[in-house]
DNA sequence: CACAAAGCAGAGCACTGCTCTTGCATGAGA
DNA sequence: TCTCATGCAAGAGCAGTGCTCTGCTTTGTG
């Protein structure tokens, strides 16, 4: 009665948050795959079962986490990213790229469940798509506004994939030059493939200074979709 | 005693391999996270006890798919690579960095296993590690050739990494440029990064000609490691 | 040929996700 | 204000998991 929704639906909610936070508590300490459903309601002080009526199932509730991991991830690039002024196009795109690993080394088995290997028998449903994109927004609005702005180069585009480019473009940022829009997808595929590697293990003995590597790569990154240095 | 190493010693190898032939079986049908002991026990007609005297732990059982897994696909990108005339260098390239794609869509478990986020509290022994540098060896004997060849551009090297750099030729590729080395290292993590994503649903919707993209972007990782047109 | 070692089966432990029935407390309408 | 339906938690139980321990049988070898 006093919220307009209700006592009994408002004690849904809190509880609902408190499954929540504790199922991140425990995939933070030990993985998505270690992740119980019975250890969650354990911890909270009730029985398994209860939990059901909140997630029909350890899938759901992996998919909450799923979607919150995504907007955590997305919040913070665009916080970083928008700390900088808006001329400074290459410094934007790499204040953000930083802010991606930034995040997943502060949340690694986060990134793991939303970049990693998906668990088998398991789709992501549509509803994450808008949280999961936000990271590529932020990538595509400093190439839009730099694009604008001074003018991109012209980049090189073979005239077989001009339809595909074509397509993308129109689908993902119409915004974007047709030329920039391959360039940018994998631009967005390295700088997650070398989270990634750093996050799994793949630089062990490879990669040592991972900061400044990793700064130099998405510089490059940045240069090779045309922003201007 | 038909053999030198025994008759024992044979049998138990042969039990080995036809626990991880069906391991492999099972790991391709549903992903790493399912497969159990005791289905593979059960599917070759023994007690799920009886395998501890072969794998003292599921993990174990594991890391022998993990090694099995890079020697596959190593094994694939280098008779790819081979077939193409050495003097093609981004050729060689483009032919291996497609044989790791193919190999990938063709056994999505097993690359889900080696690149996919790591099972928690599991660490890959460095036995893995001879198997897992082979995709690598390949791409770098490219540019090494290349080198050698009709000459590596100059590759553009900041000072503050030229320390990392150094270390990082020295430690993994003798033969290469010093420059190359950061480029490389990007070029290999982005060519994870665009299958890994290709195979994890991150492109749904975002690349439709995966085939005709995946090409045009290796083709330019090859030009930004340096190599002739 | 005898013996020791290797391999096997089976029971059992402590878990897991998930389902079903039962009983209780509480919020909402008469 | 009283009643009643609804939402929820509890607990037992099912089928499965990885792994261990105890005996028993097979088998290669000195």
């Amino acid at each position: 009665m006093s919220t307009a929704e209700g006592a009994r639906a408002r004690a849904r909610t809190e509880v609902t948050a408190a499954i929540k936070d504790e199922a991140r508590r425990q995939l933070a300490a030990e993985g998505a795959a270690k992740l119980s459903l019975r250890a969650v309601a354990r911890e909270l002080g009730m029985v398994s079962s209860a939990l059901y009526r909140y997630f029909p199932s350890r899938d759901d509730l992996l998919t909450a986490l799923i979607i919150d991991a995504y907007d955590s991830l997305g919040e913070a690039v665009e916080t970083a990213h928008a700390a900088v002024p808006a001329g400074e196009f290459l410094r934007r795109w790499t204040v953000a790229c930083e802010a991606v690993r930034v995040w997943a080394l502060a949340h690694p088995h986060e990134y793991a469940l939303i970049y990693g290997s998906p668990v088998p028998g398991y789709a992501a449903p549509a509803t994450t798509i808008p949280s999961a994109a936000r990271v590529a927004m932020v990538l595509i609005g400093v190439v839009r506004d730099a694009d604008r702005g001074p003018g991109l180069p012209g980049l090189s585009l073979p005239a077989e994939l001009r339809c595909e480019a074509e397509r993308m473009a129109a689908e993902i940022a119409p915004e974007l030059p047709v030329e920039a829009a391959p360039a940018m997808v994998a631009a967005w595929a390295e700088l997650f493939g070398l989270v990634g590697f750093e996050l799994f293990g793949q630089f062990e003995q490879v990669v040592l200074d991972r900061e400044r590597f990793f700064r130099h790569a998405v510089t490059r990154l940045g240069a090779s979709v045309g922003l201007p240095a």
